[in-house]
DNA sequence: GTGCATTATTGGATCGTTCAAGTTGCAGGG
DNA sequence: CCCTGCAACTTGAACGATCCAATAATGCAC
């Protein structure tokens, strides 16, 4: 390889100091009309780029964000963190930031890592994904003014932080709208147990708009953890009731897929999130726009950290359903 | 946030001088054992962590590790790079090293960030996933005596660098195995066309496996491109020759979803990669040891950044049969 | 008590960049 | 003619760690 090309061999190419080559880089317009030319032509002959660690020790800023990988949960929503992963990297990547991944096993654990990274790669920003009620990550960074974005709301006091969330109401909404138009009355809610962020949003879409077609819900609506057998076993026993749905709106896939397999196909089911599985069985299926949200949770973070660090915002992106075959 | 702890705090508090810390994290051996509990106790109560980005300046090295995200391409296969990603930032960490994305549309592409990241970042090594017959990317970086590892085999001159791969042909030797011993001998092969690296080897497990046990493999063989559509053509198309299989071994969950489908459950179907949809519906996959692989890439990696610089290391593990539902 | 080898510690230089302060040259006002 | 003001550029110092060479402390034999 090549010897090292620093800013004082740029410097000394076009015959300026140390301090106009940074000055191109940083402040152009400071800088005179030719004298900027002859600079950014030995840069482009010398094929110079600067050096990030030299520049994050003087200036504190290291263009690095992270984002927590987490260990794939029960599989079938793998691929959900993957496409927001790819939509990050791509969206940082364009703004001259990279993407930096961490582990860990709970949230304490992730609050030691973020300690960890700040001290020691002097990491710019995080994006959160999967926030819920009471969240100690998001008041920690917080309280240490590290800059930070969500993928999800916060779901206790909405306007302390930026974030960017998908309107999961919205989605159920479509879901069961278009249930009622394709002629069903007695759609059901397969949902996960009351108290998640996230899962209740989903279950007030659904209920809400069989309210505003004058439909009742009440006796419609179950509760379970996430999986396939757990999915299978509500949708059963909302079948052996006395004026059993026609239909299942269901929280997330894995639920749809076990609502699918106890009704064998003979009823209309919706799922949640579009995942590979969906795609591959012909769910009809509520997809979120991951790649639109993580480049919009780039967007404010990189808003935070190069403009005013002033005020929060929020942005709420609409779900599409993707229409298949169970629906 | 309390005031900056750097290398000078700690020598003042512990009544050393710098150096002497610095021997403490990185020669402990050569400092008294009175000296060097001070000095550890001096570090804990102060809660000082190394700055990466100026120990990075003076020794060149970042304790970054890159590797490539992509987006995802056919969606079944998806979890296969989130699983390997969270394994190897797990890894990574346990080793003092970080896990940085990138993205590429293609191999030109890469190469080109390659050159980015390592004269910004100063990366220190690559992790390449989905390496193929005459690969460029290997040789760019091996002519630049770049640290990488591959997983994935180089398929044409194998001893060339470090790798990490599973045994593919062992898989569907273990599949077709299974298979014989439930009763089977008219067993299908679905595979991709030939010529690439991983689907011949695949292929290879199934033809050797019959031969072994004296069974004719001729016009049982079948490929096309990955796809639910396409496994199902090729499943329809065994099932009207003259003596047809009773079973399949198929390269990818994909295709065995769609043998799957067209055999109408009648027959027994083994999947490979052990996807989320291979989980859902019950299908009986070969499983790559994901995390395992991504630990040993890791370890890999980091012999030849922290040992010896000289030889070459492989690395060839067993996949294992999930026996589901559908064989 | 001196000399010598061994070990432990010290101060200074250095990596590549940006910040803060300083220099130069030139135009215009009194 | 001097001073001020401004623009354009240059110089020295600093960020926080490690490396290097020099010094101080220790142990041991004679």
């Amino acid at each position: 390889m090549a010897e090292k090309v620093t800013i004082a061999t740029v410097a000394a190419y076009a015959q300026v100091s140390r301090q106009t080559v940074s000055n191109v880089l940083n402040s152009p317009h400071i800088v005179r009309d030719e004298t900027r030319r002859r600079v950014e032509e030995a840069i482009a002959t010398l094929g110079y780029r600067a050096n990030q660690a030299a520049r994050q020790m003087r200036t504190g800023r290291s263009h690095l964000l992270a984002v927590r990988i987490e260990p794939t949960r029960d599989g079938i929503n793998g691929s959900v963190l993957d496409r927001f992963l790819h939509g990050m990297t791509f969206a940082a990547a364009a703004a001259g930031y990279r993407v930096m991944l961490y582990t860990a096993d709970d949230d304490r654990d992730e609050i030691k890592t973020f300690d960890n990274l700040l001290a020691s790669y002097d990491l710019d920003g995080f994006v959160l994904t999967g926030t819920d009620h009471g969240d100690v990550r998001t008041r920690w960074l917080a309280e240490r003014d590290v800059p930070f974005v969500t993928f999800g709301r916060p779901w206790d006091a909405p306007e302390r932080h930026s974030w960017v969330d998908v309107d999961n109401a919205a989605g159920t909404a479509q879901a069961t709208r278009r249930l009622i138009e394709t002629g069903h009355r007695r759609i059901a809610f397969v949902g996960w147990p009351a108290g998640s962020g996230v899962g209740d949003d989903r279950r007030d879409g659904w209920q809400r708009t069989m309210k505003a077609y004058d439909l009742d819900p009440t006796g419609l609506d179950r509760g379970a953890p996430d999986g396939i057998a757990q999915g299978a076993d509500c949708a059963r026993d909302l079948l052996t009731t006395p004026d059993p749905p026609t239909a299942f709106v269901c929280v997330s896939d894995s639920l749809a897929l076990g609502a699918l397999q106890a009704a064998g196909g003979r009823k209309a089911v919706t799922g949640f999130d579009d995942t590979p599985v969906a795609q591959a069985i012909g769910l009809t299926s509520v997809s979120q726009p991951l790649a639109d949200a993580a480049a919009r949770c780039i967007d404010l973070l990189i808003h935070h950290l190069d403009g005013a660090p002033t005020g929060t915002h929020q942005v709420l992106l609409q779900p599409s359903l993707v229409v298949r075959t169970t629906a």
